[in-house]
DNA sequence: ATGGGTCCT
DNA sequence: AGGACCC
């Protein structure tokens, strides 16, 4: 059987598309709302990235070069969008919000968002079979005379459609396009053909008339430059000659897989599923740069990364377990893409971690630094002459902090700072999902002000019904897990015999429990004896890892029997 | 173009 | 580790 037509003729999922409108300038109006009449740009380095409606009627468009903004439009005000920080922090909101929804939500780039509404639309249907009417535009002239039942299907997801963009308007005052069709690309292509603030329905028959209205292969989303170009090569540029290049052609070029997938991708067929997207699973920088042949340029140069690194990883608040560093070598063919890259695992020892931030401390910083110039030295002799036109760092596999204000110990600490990751914080205290928040809220000066702990009491009710666990974000199923179940504290992880089982809470091998000197001696004469011992267990734990780095500051740390390094290695 | 990211090999 | 893709 002909695998192709089962794919063809499926129309079992809803998929819709949300597509922030120029998501950079509305952020920018709701900092500043005189903003919202008067043309106003995004401008990043010489580009004008992104601007509002108003700026756009003028023929402002996306990337255009500063220059030629301010000739067509003199009077366009500019506002600078180099720092992603509050544009980052409201695009999480937006996902962590349709989250709501579907529990399938994936993320591309800060402004679009995909959403599975399959199984929204079929509980709907369950208890609505009247009134059902199409919201927004319908995609095409032809009449849907598909019997799967799509139609229906689609249609309920057009209202769906239609009330996420109410609330997110509602939630966020932020306006955003939406397209609603049977998978991720058609869903994707037919939102775009009404912006802004419109939603635009694809039923499965209009397919082909919304891809031969695309130019060219490669404005099929999946199809990019580097195909593109081989397939200009074979002579192929529209997708109808994609749609009917000999397949052993497409074969031969791109192998068998690739050549698949972009036939059906030209044919409107797209099987990926809606991923659901946690947090970031790398935080990186890079800077172009000319002609850096100094050792000590480089280094400077990986200093200034690093510190803005650090601003980065201690807002997203987990732990990074390897860094990579990237280099470019000038090269006088200069072919693209001759990056080069090489990582290597870090302790997680390295971080300083305070309740609200993570930091790097001296030692610490020239620690990672010399690792650094280790992988620097992998890619550059530099004994020879060289020249670098790029630096980038980025760190990955990130160790989800536990909901640290769930920790008992980090609960009934007084405001003592320790230095350990057994004993993060968390700033979004108490969240229900990996990227979840409190309320949205427009104070934007202070990320702290919005995840205000909750009150005390029912933390506490919380945390003693929790088992311990924790998270590394390589580990399977994030969506699952709750972020305000993980935890990185384990009683007895302090000791290194092997019996240790992972979630008992007694068996110390020291028999007396004391209340830690960092502890809030009357309210810990008034806990259960069990958490007596877990906080007291916390506290040496957090002692002896003090002591292990007073002790050991540049030896890899042994790997002791603990929970934590149960998790660690890999 | 640049500077983020993701996923696949 | 690199490449291709996305915005």
């Amino acid at each position: 059987m002909d695998t192709k037509n089962i794919h063809a003729t499926d129309h079992s999922r809803v998929i819709i598309h949300i597509d922030i409108d120029c998501f950079y300038a509305q952020v920018e109006m709701i900092k500043n709302p005189e903003l919202r009449n008067i043309p106003m740009g995004v401008q990043q380095k010489n580009v004008v990235v992104t601007s509002n409606y108003i700026a756009r009627e003028t023929g402002i468009k996306k990337c255009m070069l500063l220059e030629d903004a301010l000739r067509i439009c003199p009077k366009i005000v500019l506002v600078n969008g180099e720092d992603l920080h509050d544009y980052r922090q409201i695009s999480y909101k937006v996902t962590t919000h349709l989250q709501k929804y579907s529990s399938q939500v994936e993320r591309l780039g800060l402004d679009e968002n995909f959403l599975d509404a399959t199984s929204l639309v079929e509980t709907k249907l369950k208890s609505k079979h009247e009134n059902i009417t199409a919201k927004g535009h319908i995609f095409g002239n032809n009449e849907n005379n598909c019997d799967c039942g799509c139609q229906l299907r689609l249609t309920v997801g057009s209202e769906i459609a239609q009330e996420i963009r109410d609330s997110i308007r509602h939630e966020f005052q932020l306006t955003c396009s939406a397209g609603i069709a049977h998978n991720k690309l058609l869903a994707k292509l037919v939102g775009a053909k009404h912006k802004p603030n419109q939603q635009t329905l694809l039923y499965p028959n209009s397919t082909c008339e919304l891809l031969y209205q695309l130019q060219n292969v490669v404005d099929i989303p999946g199809i990019g430059r580097a195909m593109g170009d081989m397939l200009k090569n074979l002579g192929v540029s529209t997708i109808r000659e994609l749609q009917h290049l000999n397949f052993d052609k497409l074969k031969f070029a791109f192998g068998e897989e690739k050549a698949k997938l972009i036939q059906n991708l030209s044919n409107g067929i797209d099987n990926s599923p809606v991923k659901s997207s946690g947090k970031p699973t790398s935080i990186g920088l890079e800077d172009s740069c000319r002609n850096i042949t100094a050792i000590g340029e480089v280094k400077d140069k990986l200093n200034q990364l690093m510190n803005r690194l650090m601003v980065l990883v201690s807002e997203d608040g987990r732990i990074p377990r390897t860094i990579k560093l990237t280099i470019r070598k000038f090269d006088s063919i200069s072919k693209m893409s001759n990056r080069e890259s090489r990582q290597t695992n870090i302790t997680t020892s390295l971080f300083t971690v305070k309740s609200n931030s993570i930091e790097l401390q001296q030692k610490s910083a020239q620690r990672l630094t010399s690792t650094i110039m280790t992988l620097f030295t992998k890619m550059v002799d530099v004994h020879k002459p060289y020249h670098i036109t790029l630096l980038g760092l980025s760190f990955t596999k990130f160790l989800e902090r536990m909901n640290g204000k769930s920790s008992i110990t980090s609960f009934f600490r007084k405001n003592v700072e320790v230095q350990s990751i057994t004993n993060i914080e968390n700033k979004n205290d108490l969240t229900t999902s990996p990227m979840e928040c409190t309320p949205f809220s427009y104070d934007l000066s202070g990320s702290e002000s919005e995840f205000e702990p909750s009150p005390k009491k029912t933390k506490f009710s919380k945390l003693i019904a929790k088992r311990r666990c924790f998270e590394a974000d390589d580990c399977p199923s994030p969506s699952k897990l709750k972020v305000a179940d993980l935890r990185l504290s384990s009683a007895k992880n302090v000791s290194s015999d092997s019996s240790d089982s992972k979630n008992s809470f007694s068996d110390d091998n020291s028999n007396s429990i004391c209340c830690p000197p960092n502890v809030d001696a009357a309210v810990f004469k008034e806990i259960p004896k069990e958490l007596q011992q877990e906080v007291w267990n916390d506290y040496k734990r957090e002692m002896n890892e003090k002591q292990e780095q007073k002790l050991q500051p540049v030896i890899k740390k042994p790997k002791t029997n603990t929970l934590l390094n149960y998790f660690l290695k890999n």
